[in-house]
RNA sequence: CGGGGUGUAGCGCAGCCUGGUAGCGCACCUGUUUUGGGAACAGGUGGUCGUAGGUUCAAAUCCUGCCACCCCGACCA
């Protein structure tokens, strides 16, 4: 590609309501344009870092052993109502009318279609487990879409589900998947981090949130420093050591749960989380009452305040920085902010069961499904690399999703000795299939430097005046900054040697 | 949905209080000189001032409704 040719410009200043990093820097590299709250059209750029992404993911996930499918975006209410989720997904489900008054949704995700697909096909336990697995534009009308592409409403996602005869495949496949999860952020060069997430209705340790590490993050980690215990804050569990007696300060609030008041009572310094109350009280309406607390109501507890004689306790808290590990009793808990870039998670037959979809098991009868299923936001994905990789001159990407690898700078279009080699490094890389783009605008140097650091090229080659007076092309990689001087005929070798170290 | 805020050229903003020729920087176009970290000079293009209505001789400016967008909270990959 060259750059007089490519699809789209620069930009110095940032718009306004762009927040955090990754947001400003696509915008301003030219990735990404709004076209409504929530919604973005991808430039060539931002595109062929999305494509990057998504072949590792694809790569992944066949290497695994799942099977590509791709379930319409569009999905009629009559299988939503069968999970009842068309009842219960709430506002953030898009419903539309087509022009005969049916009812449809743009899918968020895809149990129910995967579900009935699974129905017709699958007839007999010998056809299980299957894994089937979609990349397929999203569509999740948030409340307050936000921070680019980290939390649009319309999104691309790759979406897999898994059926099977037994807990023990269900397993298998969900320890395979959490393998393949870290196999696609390691080669996407993400440092990330598998967390005990909340597991909601199903319960058990049977989900996994992948967090790319990230101080803007919207969610909160707690880490061991001494084992690999790591878990979303709302699902983190901490160690005690039993009573505590003495004075202990007390805060009670009063919550409204399926309708019946409750007094919830935790050490002043704790806050509430409301997951781990809705659990202890299973309730499916939960919220915190306007009343004052008074006596004579139920009562809940904090198990640290187990010294108070009260019956009914139950974990409420939010762990906090400096407590103690609940897995190795040692170590100390720390905050950290992450990015939820994937989740895995074991459904069991909640789908199956209200859908029924069914098999003939081995003793001839009708058994519903065990499902899982496993989420990755690709957009989201790129942005969180952002995140985690740039400097004050832009993005820094890694080779494995960068748009182009090599950026080929003649600094001076004016001087035809340049051009000319550049013009032939350009077409020795092409001929190589190494994705290179020529910078052949006739714009100064400096912009040109400014964009290949913005758009984030690993490796920039310049043609400038150390080969007008040495004969030599300068060779800067984007991460470290380092400056190689090669002769022409020893850039393609050098690049070749450096795509093959960081494949390993 | 509650609270706060913003809509003026592609982007960033001024003008509004106190009504009277719509402006600045960047970007873009043309020309000349340039070319190692977002070049200089000269000339230019581009705006129904979010939208509908009202007040007025006259509205970007005052009033009312609506819409869009953003920030803070409860939802999520």
């Amino acid at each position: 590609m060259r750059f007089s040719q490519l699809f789209f410009s620069t930009f110095k200043e940032v718009p306004k309501d762009a927040e955090v990093l990754s947001h400003q820097l696509m915008l301003r590299a030219g990735m990404i344009r709004k076209v409504a709250a929530g919604i973005y059209s991808m430039m060539p750029l931002g595109l062929r870092v999305l494509r990057k992404f998504e072949a590792i993911v694809r790569e992944e996930m066949n290497r695994s052993g799942a099977q590509e499918v791709l379930m319409p975006s569009m999905i009629p209410s009559e299988l939503w109502k069968r999970s009842s989720r068309w009842d219960h997904y709430g506002r953030e489900l898009l419903r539309i009318k087509d022009r005969h008054g049916k009812e449809f949704c743009y899918g968020p995700t895809h149990e129910e279609v995967i579900t009935e697909l699974a129905n017709h096909y699958i007839k007999s336990y010998k056809q299980l487990p299957i894994n089937a697995y979609q990349i397929q534009t999203k569509f999740r009308d948030e409340i307050r879409p936000r921070f680019g592409l980290m939390r649009g409403r319309e999104f691309l996602m790759k979406d897999a589900y898994s059926f099977h005869a037994s807990w023990e495949s269900l397993d298998q496949t969900y320890r395979d998947m959490a393998a393949t999860y870290r196999r696609i952020f390691q080669r996407a060069g993400l440092k990330f981090k598998a967390v005990k997430a909340d597991s909601g209705a199903i319960g058990g340790d049977h989900s996994s949130e992948f967090m790319v590490t990230a101080d803007t993050g919207e969610d909160a980690i707690m880490e061991c420093l001494s084992c690999d215990y790591a878990a979303n804050l709302e699902a983190a569990e901490s160690h005690h050591k039993g009573q505590e007696m003495g004075d202990i300060e007390t805060k009670t609030w009063v919550y409204m749960a399926d309708q019946k008041p409750i007094s919830v009572i935790l050490k002043s310094e704790d806050t509430i989380n409301e997951i781990k109350l809705r659990k202890a009280l299973n309730a499916q309406v939960l919220y915190l009452s306007e009343t004052t607390p008074e006596t004579g109501l139920d009562a809940i507890v904090d198990l640290r305040l187990s010294g108070l004689g009260y019956e009914k306790l139950a974990d409420l808290r939010n762990v906090k920085s400096g407590d103690i590990c609940p897995h190795c009793h040692q170590g100390r808990l720390q905050e950290i902010r992450g990015i939820e870039v994937g989740h895995i998670f074991q459904l069991g037959d909640k789908y199956s069961h209200s859908m029924t979809a069914t098999y003939v098991d081995e003793a001839g009868q009708d058994k519903p499904f065990l499902m899982g299923c496993y989420g990755i936001g690709i957009g989201r994905s790129i942005a969180a690399s952002i995140e985690q990789n740039n400097d004050k001159n832009g993005i820094i990407w890694p080779v494995a999703l960068a748009p182009y690898l090599v950026d080929i700078i003649a600094t001076s279009t004016a001087d035809e000795t340049l051009n000319t080699c550049a013009e032939s490094l350009y077409g020795e890389l092409l001929g190589e299939n190494i994705e290179v783009i020529l910078d052949d605008r006739d714009e100064s140097a400096g912009l040109k430097f400014k964009d290949a650091d913005l758009i984030g090229i690993p490796f920039h080659v310049i043609v400038g005046k150390k080969f007008l007076s040495e004969g030599l092309i300068e060779f800067k990689s984007r991460q470290s900054g380092a400056v190689t001087m090669l002769k022409p005929e020893a850039v393609l070798g050098h690049i070749q040697t450096l795509l093959r170290a960081a494949k390993d």
